[in-house]
DNA sequence: CAAAAAACATACTAATTGGTATGTTTTTAT
DNA sequence: ATAAAAACATACCAATTAGTATGTTTTTTG
């Protein structure tokens, strides 16, 4: 990678870190320089402004390590219903990006930014989508394979899956234990099989 | 009411709409004092500092609405499983204190406080656990009375149907409309089925 | 009614914030 | 090699922040 793009590079990841964990107001610009040892010169460089930095991390920080994942972990089992309990999993106990004590950073950003920030909200909403349609292409191709019950609705039951998910993130945040994710995947196991 | 409780329970309801649609960070206290007609000097006679007023608001506004509704929605219905769609039902769709676009304010203050403001999560975890705990009182009375599968763990299934909740309120938040409640709501009703 | 306590009002402060102005250094193209 | 552009560095600024110091007014109590 060349020079410049390191640095660029260097900023993004160590503000995804400080943003996941203490949210986007609270991560000053300042807090990022002295934890990157880049000047605010090379910052303003880089990006126009605070908010063009958030929405590149978006796209290039969550959506590139998530949405591989959301790909790769789908097609991952025999079937589809497996694949799909598989990536829950693997998101909520074994994805090293992801702390239990700071959530999901996606609906962390969801909660802060959509009520005032149009950029943020439309950055967001398109990584979620993403989430979705790969959900439901999942359960489609299920249903066409005789995996799934041809009467479910696939665009409902991934709501409710992504749902459950987050949910999931935000009592395991607030406990501080990865608890309440076991509870969690105990039950979507056994809501998976009213799918078949 | 005496004057002076007026004035307080003026700033933590003013207090709240702020902190519920902005975050408790992005919520100054000049800004609070601007939409109370309240003065600087009031609102450091009635509270210590930001922090203790944010937790009273949590016991005093939230809890003292939300759990009200709980218990008695929660007993609104012939069977338990009606009683507690009923009771998700009323909160996605007819609370008149909870906004679409805004999300849920307890997952709200959970996403920003938890990691970083231990009397916040702990006055969030009491009242998350009196939820539960209602939740699961319901459903083991469910099972005593037959109207529930014997089998299932009742605390499990409170978890799943919180966080099942949180997750519709943060897409609800993204996408700004009630669709993602129906879709959830149609979910829930087939896997509260499920419990029978 | 008067003294004391409760309730409120005003003016300030030190720290932090995102952003800019104005440089210097490094890299690239000719 | 050298000029031009890219990449970075430093010093500043105006606005905002939570909180305090020092009052005045209102209410309560004896």
């Amino acid at each position: 990678m060349k020079k410049s793009a390191l640095t660029r590079h260097n900023i993004l990841t160590k503000a995804f870190e400080l943003i996941y964990a203490n949210g986007y107001r609270a991560s000053s610009i300042d807090d990022i320089l002295t934890n990157t040892q880049v000047t605010k010169g090379a910052f303003y460089y880089h990006f126009k402004n605070k908010e063009e930095m958030g929405i590149a991390l978006i796209n290039e920080i969550l959506k590139t390590h998530l949405s591989k994942k959301f790909i790769e972990l789908l097609e991952s089992k025999d079937t589809p219903l497996e694949s799909i309990y598989c990536l829950i999993h693997y998101l909520l106990i074994e994805d090293r990006l992801l702390k239990t004590e700071l959530g999901c950073p996606a609906s962390n950003l969801i909660q802060e930014m959509t009520p005032w920030n149009t950029p943020f909200s439309n950055a967001l909403n398109n990584l979620v989508n993403e989430w979705l349609n790969l959900l439901e292409a999942t359960l489609e191709k299920g249903k066409k394979d005789g995996f799934i019950n041809k009467e479910i609705n696939s665009k409902s039951v991934a709501t409710f899956i992504l749902s459950g998910y987050w949910g999931a993130r935000n009592l395991g945040k607030l406990e501080k234990s990865k608890k309440p994710y076991n509870t969690f995947l105990e039950q979507l196991k056994t809501y998976l099989k009213t799918l078949e």
